[in-house]
RNA sequence: CGCGGGAUGGAGCAGUUGGUAGCUCGUCGGGCUCAUAACCCGAAGGUUGCCGGUUCAAGUCCGGCUCCCGCAACCA
């Protein structure tokens, strides 16, 4: 076996906090599509794909479902692994930062740069609300309070390691600065640079406030910072220090990410690479953000966009198509579901099913389902096929740069060049005469081998399509290991080939059919919501329930608002003067997207009196105001009869 | 002055090192009938957010301004 070129690829390891959307989809085709055209180019090569599963926002969203840290974990990984199932994610292995092959090779690291000196202890100096356990900078603080409580806050030493970043600093500027692919796109590497010049301090790499981590190995009162600790994944899952074959797949060649994450993979990685004296990977690679047309998606909007959900409902291949082809990949774009039902529409229902479908029909018709053979090639054949070959260079040219939407671009010339060979040709007129006969049969194989061409260079990006094609024109004698390199030149022999219609491979989704679908959908999602909240429920019953005394703590009061207004400076927030029976309480409410402040004046309104008091923006809340709310309204409960104010509710 | 992104025909976007604007969808007119009411041809439509500068020449470089958006902060 000839020695194959190594290719190295991976993506961030995800955070399972809770489900992925669509973002994170977006990642993982990308990096599932040039994994698959690398492979047909004959690599060997390594896909890594993973979680992150370590760190206190895990720890304190199990524990507020009451789970171990892993239990919580070990579901959420379960979907994710699901995920890439149903779309056809191509990984070669998925590394979880809580296996124990991970957390070894975390340790080694960390012993390493720390008998190297790059790691060392001191007091890490910061302000610390003891109540909310957390240390912040000075910049996080709000006018010298907890920007969580805003209570006061102390400054507190506390013993940390520290990694020695900034030693680095220099030299890594002098990398970016030789290497102008290192990071990408561009714009990415200028903000990196400016970053670098602004001045590095060393990192905290260890924290003592929470458990959910790898411990620091000679000091267990430490925990590996989950940065830290993630970043390590891609080196632990191929075997650093302990599988020197699989270890040669490093450097990695692409590290691939969304933007928000950049600064990890471009500044502190490659110095903890030096520190390790390992080269740095040939390219870090941040693409754009999926914005919907309310903005960013978001859980606390509720717009999140399921990719579970889309792909059943359109297909692995047009889904994938539609994100790899309608993003510009460093910037960020535009999502709606109107968008990718006209992308799929226009391009892969009328141009390349279509020209399938009418190409199938015509051999069924016209030579009994065979593909017929080649007669005299005229010049416009050869146009055909010159432009076939500028696909096939073109698509790999933009494949190598990571530019998606080119690379399609490209192929879709090819089928959209195809279609007007049909209309040039009239396959239709020839038919209608016996001295045509060849002719119509040279035009037809040209078809075939056109279509065949488009097939392999799309497979990357959609890889169901070559067995869905080859179930209606059999072009393929097997589906496995197909070359790169079949696409073009125009070479075996497809003459013979048997040709049998079917059911359309990208059917046109109809608006007024895909609205009652849509309707379908939401009642069937409504369902499967609904059902999995009484399965919960039931799971947790015995923890669901609150005793009437545990109600009873909570004082509830008719208060009138004597005065609102809006605060400055924060577009959600309203400032309310109530009035408790005689008390005046001051309330913080974030409401200021639905009511205008004069509107509530005079209302009686529902206050928890007894809740715990806090500062927000500078202004203590001594209460709260109940509101009934979901992702678009939002409503405050109001007392309509004449109760005073002050009056208990229960 | 917290950080960053953007402003290009009706919509969504491209525009490499500066040389009188491209793509997809939509619209209008025509053609064809093999095909998934698809396909093919043609047309209309932009003073490239505003102002100034550099230049023989700027969407492309420089300075200023306006407006959107994301992050951060605020939903007790």
């Amino acid at each position: 076996m000839p020695n194959k070129p190594s290719y190295y690829i991976t993506t961030p390891i995800y955070y399972p906090s809770d489900n992925l959307h669509i973002g994170h989809a977006y990642t993982t085709v990308a990096a599932d599509c040039i994994a698959r055209y690398k492979r047909m180019q004959g690599y060997r090569v390594f896909y890594l794909t993973g979680t992150d599963e370590h760190g206190q926002k895990i720890e304190k969203s199990a524990g507020a479902n009451k789970q171990a840290p892993i239990d919580y974990v070990n579901k959420i990984v379960d979907n994710i692994k699901a995920l890439w199932v149903t779309m056809h994610i191509s990984n070669d292995d998925f590394i979880r930062t809580t296996e124990a092959r991970h957390e070894e090779v975390v340790k080694k690291v960390f012993n390493k740069i720390f008998e190297k000196g790059d790691i060392y202890i001191s007091e890490y100096e910061g302000w610390y609300c003891t109540p909310c356990e957390t240390f912040f900078t000075k910049r996080q603080l709000h006018e010298g309070k907890c920007p969580d409580c805003g209570r006061e806050v102390e400054l507190l030493k506390e013993e940390s390691y520290f990694f020695n970043m900034a030693k680095y600093a220099p030299r890594l500027l002098e990398h970016i600065d030789k290497n102008p692919d290192f990071i990408q796109p561009e714009s990415r590497r200028n903000e990196i640079l400016n970053f670098i010049k602004g001045g590095l301090e060393d990192l905290c790499v260890s924290r003592t406030t929470f458990s959910w981590g790898i411990p620091v190995p000679f000091n267990e009162k430490h925990v590996i910072y989950v940065w830290f600790d993630a970043l390590i994944n891609y080196l632990s899952a191929i075997g650093y220090g302990s599988d020197e074959e699989k270890f040669e797949f490093w450097p990695a060649d692409v590290h691939l990410m969304a933007k928000d994450i950049i600064r990890f993979h471009a500044i502190i990685w490659p110095t903890m690479l030096m520190a390790l004296d390992l080269p740095l990977p040939k390219k870090v690679c941040a693409h754009g953000w999926i914005m919907l047309e309310d903005g960013k998606m978001s859980k606390s909007k509720g717009n999140v966009v399921d990719p579970v959900i889309l792909t059943n409902k359109y297909g692995v291949d047009a889904v994938r198509y539609f994100l790899l082809k309608e993003l510009s990949f460093g910037q960020d774009g535009n999502y709606s579901e109107d968008m990718l039902v006209s992308r799929i529409n226009s391009d892969l229902a009328n141009d390349l099913g279509n020209l399938i479908s009418r190409t199938v029909a015509m051999i069924e018709r016209y030579f009994q389902g065979l593909v017929p053979s080649l007669g005299t090639i005229l010049d416009i054949d050869k146009e055909l096929e010159k432009v076939a070959g500028i696909a096939y260079d073109e698509a790999a040219l933009f494949l190598e740069k990571l530019d998606f939407a080119n690379y399609l671009n490209a192929v879709q010339r090819l089928v959209a060049r195809a279609n007007k060979y049909i209309d040039e040709n009239e396959p239709w007129r020839l038919a209608k005469d016996e001295q045509e006969n060849s002719r119509l049969g040279t035009v037809l194989y040209y078809l075939v081998a056109s279509i065949k061409t488009a097939v392999i260079l799309l497979s990357p990006a959609m890889p169901t399509l070559i067995e869905r094609t080859n179930e209606q024109l059999a072009v393929f004698a097997s589906i496995k290991d197909i070359k790169w390199e079949d696409a073009f030149p125009w070479g075996s022999d497809i003459s013979g080939v048997k040709v049998k219609k079917a059911q359309a491979l990208f059917p046109r989704i109809d608006n007024s059919a895909q609205e009652t679908q849509e309707k379908m959908d939401q009642q069937a999602e409504k369902k499967e919501k609904q059902a999995k909240k009484a399965e919960q429920q039931t799971s947790e019953e015995e923890n669901s329930y609150i005793s009437m005394e545990d109600f009873a703590k909570v004082d509830l009061r008719v208060a009138r608002v004597i005065s609102c207004e809006k605060m400055e400076k924060a577009d959600k927030l309203l400032i309310l003067k109530v009035d408790v029976g005689g008390e005046e309480r001051t309330v913080v409410s974030g409401i200021a997207k639905h009511y205008e402040p004069e509107n509530l004046v005079g209302k009686k309104v529902v206050l928890v009196a007894n809740l715990k008091p806090a500062k927000l923006r500078g202004t203590l809340s001594q209460g709260m105001i109940l509101a009934a709310s979901d992702e678009n309204e939002l409503e405050v409960l109001t007392i309509q009869s004449g109760l005073d104010a002050g009056t208990r509710i229960k």
